[in-house]
DNA sequence: AGCTGTGGTTCAAATAATGAACCATAAGCG
DNA sequence: CGCTTATGGTTCATTATTTGAACCACAGCT
């Protein structure tokens, strides 16, 4: 793998820690010599990617990100666009609502509006996704080329749940039953008595970018509610897209696409 | 020079250039191989840090330092705690307040509250203040050990108007008067015709992170309000610092410090 | 004292980065 | 039409960088 790549999956592993981080267990999770760990650091932190507590001599992640999402967000606003449909779909559900985003090969939450309930469905923003194991996930995948779902579903499956569908075919049938109704539902995929319903945010050509989920206790949710909410998703993604992109061609076709209708 | 820092200066030249760009360009403005050039952007692409328009061939900020801003604002939430003091000040000033933080070796600026006035001052967010020449810049350095000032003003200091001040021993002056004032003052700095105010946000041990400034234009603005808002860009960085880092030693001394009094 | 855990450094050996020359394609033009 | 000049993208022998076992220095503990 090249230095780079090596680089910045440490940043990433960095990044997925829950507090800061000494040399010693960064070089171990990186799997990487301490000495090379160091000099990884060391660079990152002369770019403000990594910064390092002078008192406590761990390190965590800098403040770079900060004016590259800053910049990134100012040039391509995904987030403001779609906040305001977050929210007004968190207090018209009165369920948890998040946005997801496809970043380096997998989906990662980006934004939640938490619902009002005290009894409701909280989910971390910058946790990833899995394709097979929830209503994001789905979504995403069941509106990419076939190639795409094939890569996806070509790794083992992890299990998190007794009722996580770990069966390709299966997960095939889900996706199929997505694209057919435009929007995804998941239950107990990822964690047990949560039922979550999702639809894509796609580019003119079709393509998924990122999701729009509501997530709800499946002890007070009915079969028709789910399926509301996730039409009220649907919509909101799709008036997503249509503002992130302008309104040239609001929804084209690429030749792969699946739809059944 | 390292691979990961050459690859992330690539990031960095990037993220300043006004639009997508090309890979011949790219390679020009770092001064790197096009083999080289592309080799590094397909490998940050692979983790997100950058992304190719599949029609135009161009490449622009990707969306992973969105993820890793956030976590570091989750874990370090600087913006949060800053904000409604920014916000506040902007209102009571009724001028242009912006928030600048030091990554990489540089001060660069992280929020604005615009002013509600039509005759206003502008600031971009993502833009970096110089040192020599911004009232953010002088803060910062004011309140940096000795060792960090002698670097900043080793460099040349670049003229960007006719009232700049280029002659590092009138910059010594200037950070004397700023430290024994508890904030800047620069006129005519960075742009002919805006006068501005600054003052650090500061660890616990006294070192500067970043900065509140208030931009105002010259022509409307007498020597007591410049004060004034010096006085009240003081205090709001004060009340920050000590929010961000806890109230534990609000304000503490590092042995280099420059006092005047 | 000695032990064990940190963070951090060194330098010969191993490996990955480099870039001149290359191809393919497209646009501009006499 | 063919020629020129751009572009993005690729190859592979040469070269420079990365690598990691062994090494300090220090701190806390027994």
């Amino acid at each position: 793998m090249s230095t780079i790549g090596k680089a910045l999956a440490l940043l990433d592993t960095l990044s997925r820690l829950d507090k800061e981080a000494g040399l010693t267990d960064i070089a171990r999770l990186c799997a990487l010599d301490k000495a090379t760990a160091r000099r990884f650091l060391v660079e990152l932190e002369k770019h403000g990617f990594v910064e390092q507590d002078l008192e406590t001599r761990r390190y965590r992640i800098g403040s770079a990100p900060v004016r590259l999402a800053r910049i990134r967000e100012a040039r391509f606003p995904l987030l403001r666009i779609a906040i305001p449909f977050i929210r007004t779909l968190a207090e018209s559900s009165t369920e948890t609502v998040h946005l997801s985003e496809f970043s380096a090969g997998r989906l990662s939450t980006v934004h939640v509006e938490d619902s009002p309930r005290a009894h409701r469905i909280t989910v971390d923003v910058g946790s990833f996704l899995p394709f097979h194991a929830t209503a994001s996930g789905l979504a995403f995948l069941a509106f990419c080329p076939q190639a795409e779902i094939d890569e996806a579903l070509a790794k083992p499956l992890e299990k998190f749940t007794d009722h996580t569908v770990v069966d390709p075919q299966l997960v095939r049938v889900m996706l199929d039953e997505t694209a057919a109704r435009g929007f995804s539902i998941s239950h107990n995929g990822l964690e047990a008595g949560v039922v979550s319903t999702a639809a894509p945010i796609r580019t003119p050509n079709g393509h998924p970018i990122g999701c729009v989920a509501i997530a709800a206790p499946f002890s007070r949710i009915t079969k028709a509610a789910i399926h509301e909410f996730g039409a009220q998703a649907a919509a909101a993604a799709n008036a997503i897209s249509e503002k992130y992109y302008g309104s040239e061609r609001p929804m084209g076709t690429i030749p792969e696409i699946r739809r059944t209708d």
